[in-house]
DNA sequence: ATAACTGTCCTAGTGTGCTAGGACACAGAG
DNA sequence: CTCTGTGTCCTAGCACACTAGGACAGTTAT
């Protein structure tokens, strides 16, 4: 578990930290289920107080993607999602939309823009699978 | 040309006011070499600082979606990218990935993924359509 | 019980992003 | 030229986000 802050960003560290976990997840180098790093080890090893990584931690829980439990430690919760089917669609067209807008301004067509989500979605499931491999 | 301000959404007035804008040029409502509001005029409409529409503008013209003449006015660009091929890919990876990897946490499969793109996309050319006809 | 971990709460400093008002510079109509 | 419109620069205040250190509470092993 490699994470990588780069503080001339301009981007808050507790939300690069954010990205990094979430993306971890998301393409398997993090299971359900496995530990985190601990706060105060991860702080060190990244130059950073140690509120700051609670910091992050403490947003990745509210957004249901971790569980933090005091004494114990924190861990990448399996069941991620306490919202209903329209709520994730109104949070995923969000993102979605800005994605749309964007390769509009870039004047990026729409059979492009289609090819560039099919490669962006086969490069995470080729990075689950090698993790699954690993294992 | 109507915007909406949330004051207690907790988001920057003036990023509020960035997306917008684009969201309009995207789907039609702006079309190129049209003016925009005029900064002092929009911003009493909308019970804002002349400055803060004035910074929303500005970081639009840095975008390369607007462009701004001292005097004259602020008008939507028509040749709206001024990056290579390969940086556009580079901007869009970024914002594709942050909805892919959403979509992972809220457990959205690839194929109800790509079918909300779909959709979005139809949305958005609908609403281009709609506004050619006006013309 | 003690010690060494874990995450959390409280408080505070510090920077900076956001907003705001005054003054300036350019364009066009009268 | 004058007047009214345009966008822009400068400065300042103000709030809040970010980071940080001390103290506390729960867990686990010795």
């Amino acid at each position: 578990m490699v994470f990588q802050i780069d503080f001339k960003a301009g981007k808050p560290v507790y939300l690069q930290l954010v990205d990094q976990v979430r993306y971890a997840a998301a393409s398997g180098m993090l299971r359900a289920g496995e530990p985190l790093p601990a706060i105060r080890s991860l702080a060190e090893e990244l130059r950073v107080n140690r509120n700051t990584v609670a910091k992050a931690y403490d947003e990745l829980e509210s957004q249901g993607v971790i569980e933090n439990f005091p004494g114990k430690g924190c861990f990448l919760k399996d069941n991620k999602t306490p919202f209903t089917k329209q709520v994730r669609q109104k949070l995923l067209i969000k993102e979605v939309d800005e994605a749309v807008v964007t390769a509009h301004h870039l004047q990026v067509d729409r059979d492009a823009f289609l090819d560039l989500v099919d490669e962006r979605l086969d490069f995470f499931d080729r990075k689950i699978s090698a993790s699954e491999k690993s294992k």
